[in-house]
Order: C-alpha cells, then structure tokens, then sequence
DNA sequence: CGCGACGTTGATTTGCCTCAACGATTGTGG
DNA sequence: CCACAATCGTTGAGGCAAATCAACGTCGCG
C-alpha cells in the first residue's frame, strides 16, 4: 500500500498532508494471470504501480509476432507512455503475466497532481530519465550484441523473472524467436 | 539565440527575469565538424542544445565498430543522459557532425535553475517523455522491422538529413553494416 | 598532387527465422 | 478427479537477411 510512498521517499520529500492527497486520488485494482489493462487502439487514461505480481507491455506486428516492451515488477510503474501523454490511440498491450495487484492513476489525476504538488513533477523527470537510460542502453544491445549476450545481460537484470515466467516471454523481449531461444539455451548448457 | 526561449515557451511560460536568469546561466559554443566533445569514459557535466549544424551521440562496441545514438538537429538538446544524471563515467562519444553552433547548460547550472525556476522540470520532464516514446518507438521498430522498413521510417523522420550527411552515419542509426545499406539503396533504385 | 574518407560491388559465411513434428506440463470443464 | 485441450518447450531441416572480407573507384581537402 505505501510501497509507492517509499518509492517516491527515495527523490521527494513529501508532507503527511501531500501523501494523503496523492493516495486518495489513486486506486488499488487486483488482476489475474493474462487480464488485459489495455489494448491496441485504446487510449491509455491510467498508469499502473505495480504492487506484486508482474505485468508486461508489447506490440503486436504486421505479422502477428509479440514484441516485449516493458516488464513492470513490483515497485514499477508501467503505461503506454505515447498514448498517456499524447491520448491519442496507442499501439501497446498491457497485459498481467501472474495475480497482480497494482495502484491506479489516472492521467486526469496526475495533471491535477502536477498542480497541487509540483515537487512531483521531479519525482517523475527522475523516474522518466531513468527510464531513458535504461531503454538507449537496451538499443544500444542490441544493436551491439548477439542474442547470448543480451541473455546474459538480461539474467543481470532480471535474475527473478528468470524462472517465474514463460520463456517465450524472455525470447520475445530479447528479440528472437522462441524456437532460437530454446536452442540457444541447450546450446549453453551443453557448453556448461 | 533565442531559439531556446521559444523552445521552451512551447510548453511553459517564463517570466522576462526568468529567461533572462536561465540565459545567464548558459555558454553559447561554436565547434568544427568531428570536434569530439565528449567520449568515453569522460563524465558529461554539460548538456548541449543544438542551434544549428548537426550533433550525434554514438558508441564503439568491443569490435569497434560505431552505433549511433542520437542525431541532434537545431532545436534539440544532446548529452550522455546515463552520465550526465549519474555523474558516472559515461560510454557515449558527442561529436559535431557539421560546423555547429551548441548552448551549453552545466548539470550544476541545471540544478541551480530546477531550484530557482521549479517551472523547468516540468519543461525537462515533457521533453524527456518524448524522447523516451521516441526511443521506445526505435527498439520496437528495430526488433520488428527490416532494415529496408526502418531506413523508409528513417527517411520521414529525418528529411533534412538524408543528403547532408555520410551514408554510413544513416547504415550506423538503423543498424546496418555501410556495405550492406549500400546494397539496399542500389536495389530500391533499381525496383524504381 | 596525393592521401584518406567514403561508397560500391562481389563472394562467402553466419546468426537467426520458418515450418513442422512431437513430448511435457498445465488447467479446466464435465 | 480424471480427460482432454491448450500452452509451452524442444529438436531438426532448410532458407534468408545481413555480416564479413576484400578489392576497387571516386572525390574532397590539406
């Protein structure tokens, strides 16, 4: 329930007064494995804090393959980020992978938010940059690296999803095909 | 000069005092094309807004071989965002591509200004939710696309660049090796 | 003028995809 | 609580997009 207030504890200092705000003007929604928050051409009027469980985002190509954008994991927040800031019809899926529990603000909310506390704006440009590195450095992989070392880098990054979720789902966010994937795990085994 | 003024007055509004305090505290740079202005392993402790001329951000990966970042146009703001938050040793090389003119804001000048203007965070903030859509859109299009798609989506973003810079700066943002870009651009011009 | 950066073209290789078939596991309705 | 379907992972054969390596032409600039 306050995992968020810790979260935002770690770049802004707020008052009892301003936590209370922020809280009454979100919501805390339960979704089971495989519920859909959000679908192509949807307008994205919320974001999510991920209390537990897991969600991810992707697309869906012209070919009908799964491209992985986002996991979120607990502590995370997750949005078709063009669609909330532009509402315009976005091109993302959200989706929960495991029972999920998130925290719910919605795009009204935040701008009214923005006004009543702006040391938010700040909390948010810090999530935001943050956000930013970490996706140029996944273009940067890959567009550097084989799809072994982007496994690599990915077991670095997320050792807890490792074996908590479908495989086809780590294949599909570092970008090969589930069947390469399974090979080329095999492949390092064999290797030790 | 005032390119920045009117830039930033697309999305909040500053009082006379305050533009003036925000120019005071920023360098107006004039370099040479291929002046490096900063490599890796340097800490980036200035940002740069491109007046005009061309600036690019790139690595060199462990086969030393060149993947562009970013290319600033005029209008647009360049710096190694990883090191530049942080202040730890950065991997990104900042080059000018032509004869540019930068306007440089020092991180410290930064801070100072988010202090005494608090309405720039939400300037900084807008600004780099943008340039994170952007770059989400890059990586969807890079695992989705061929290279023959993503130098079509290239050639709508970046109309001004497509003769006025080398083809090897274009084969480097969209993924390709020169010789095989080459080869693409002959064959699109022999399908007319 | 001469050198270095750039672009082109060809031969060959390779990382990854596609398609297909087949176990294993899961979960769900009867 | 079992049966059966769906989902997932594995393995193999063959194909293709793009890389690699190498040679060569061109042009702009010092």
């Amino acid at each position: 329930m306050s995992l968020l207030l810790e979260n935002i504890a770690k770049h802004i200092t707020l008052t009892a007064e301003e936590e209370e705000l922020l809280l009454s003007k979100t919501e805390i929604r339960a979704y089971k494995a495989k519920t859909v928050l959000l679908k192509e051409n949807d307008i994205c009027k919320e974001s999510f804090f991920v209390l537990n469980g897991i969600v991810r985002s992707y697309t869906i190509d012209e070919n009908g393959v799964e491209h992985l954008v986002t996991f979120a994991c607990p502590n995370w927040w997750i949005a078709d980020m063009y669609s909330y800031i532009s509402q315009q019809r976005g091109h993302l899926f959200i989706e929960a992978l495991e029972d999920s529990e998130v925290l719910v603000l919605s795009k009204e909310n935040q701008e009214l938010l923005y006004h009543r506390i702006p040391k938010l704006e700040r909390y948010f440009r810090i999530l935001i940059e943050n956000s930013l590195v970490a996706n140029q450095q996944r273009l940067i992989d890959n567009m550097s690296f084989t799809a072994e070392a982007r496994y690599d880098k990915f077991c670095v990054k997320y050792p807890e999803l490792i074996h908590n979720i479908p495989q086809k789902q780590i294949a599909s966010y570092i970008g090969v095909t589930p069947e390469f994937f399974s090979k080329m795990k095999s492949k390092l085994l064999r290797n030790q």
